[in-house]
DNA sequence: CGGTGTGAATCTATTCACAGCA
DNA sequence: TGCTGTGAATAGATTCACACCG
């Protein structure tokens, strides 16, 4: 545990805006520009992965991005799966992506055979019970939790005894799951909620309740 | 800007967990096994919005929860739209779950017509040339952007002239928005990254290359 | 010069520990 | 007695400012 949580949030980040810069060399302004983080930030977090850079021209954008992934250990290819094919879940099994970044999509799992026969897709699919199984035998890491809520709990705790120890949640729960399993949840509507609570507080007309 | 913006995040997600107690009391020790945080922190954060508890008995889930909501501003109705209808913009439209938490869908935009009318929704859909007048006309605030990497920038800007002030972005870039507009990226590969750089730290094998 | 890299200072958040209420 | 609420202490992250390198 060596490089700070929020510089480890921001560097993940950095490797997206390094892909899309077309010139050569950056610089922590140009960074700033394109992040909205303040440059200072942005060279601490850098210099907390070890690059060297080549001073006055800024960094050079393809040793940096390399740099970072690998310090990070995104240059590690990890399986994943898809575990419920609704619409959520069924979307993400045609996005091709991943590949690209280092994540093999090896499986699709729902409860509903029915649904595994009607849809189409690159890879395979497997009923619900199969799940345990293969996620040992092919070394699923981790998984895209798209089940319904009620059944998200039961799923969860299911896959982390099979050997997943990294789970994106998609239903509107807050999974409970050992201290060695890490978990990122992606809820729409508490996003929403973030976003409103932000608007609110920026808004200068909301002044302080003042409490206290 | 009166309550830390984490303390803000960790009481967006207490609501969730409050809407999943049973009982009508609850204590933060409770709520720390349910959550994973600290109980300290969640006492802290929830003495911020200035509840008054029953003491001895713990918090009252439901004053609790509408406290929080209160006063994150979560008791106002926000409309909010859709843009981009392909897999993922379309597996949205159909999730009913967001009037009952204060969001309202107003309106799905497309740039295919051929799609808007194939497309099955209980909120009308509109081409997406007519973006501009339906959010100012109908105070669309918020929006989730679910358009494809190459066209989001040019979306985006379009809807901040417009009138939106807040936006889910679900394209794998980072948009460039005036300081006042909030934005959540949600992008999967990225939260795949976080994971991995997570279990790459996590795991004691990995010990740090020393950087000084 | 135009930039990075980094200790030192500041600001922010978390944790502790205990007084005080029901 | 059980649990909250909160100042005080600690830990952590950000910002500053400047030395130093190409």
């Amino acid at each position: 545990m060596d490089i700070p949580k929020p510089s480890r949030e921001r560097l993940v980040q950095l490797i997206r805006i390094l892909d899309n810069c077309e010139n050569e060399f950056v610089s922590s302004a140009e960074l700033e520009a394109k992040s909205g983080w303040p440059s200072n930030t942005i060279r601490k977090d850098i210099s907390c992965i070890g690059n060297n850079s080549t001073h006055s021209r800024g960094y050079g954008v393809k040793t940096l991005r390399e740099t970072i992934s690998k310090r990070l250990g995104l240059d590690i290819t990890r399986n994943f799966c898809i575990i419920g094919l609704g619409r959520l879940g069924s979307a993400f099994l045609n996005y091709g992506g991943f590949e690209r970044d280092g994540f093999t999509l090896v499986a699709g799992f729902d409860s509903s055979v029915n649904r595994i026969e009607v849809l189409s897709s690159p890879v395979p699919l497997y009923p619900a019970f199969k799940m345990p199984e293969l996620i040992t035998r092919r070394s699923i890491e981790m998984a895209l939790l798209c089940v319904p809520a009620d059944s998200a709990q039961k799923v969860c705790s299911s896959i982390i005894t099979a050997g997943v120890r990294a789970i994106i949640n998609f239903a509107p729960i807050i999974l409970e799951v050992p201290k060695a399993v890490s978990v990122r949840n992606v809820y729409v509507v508490d996003e929403l909620r973030a976003l409103s609570a932000a608007l609110y507080a920026n808004d200068a007309s909301n002044d302080p309740l003042d409490r206290n």
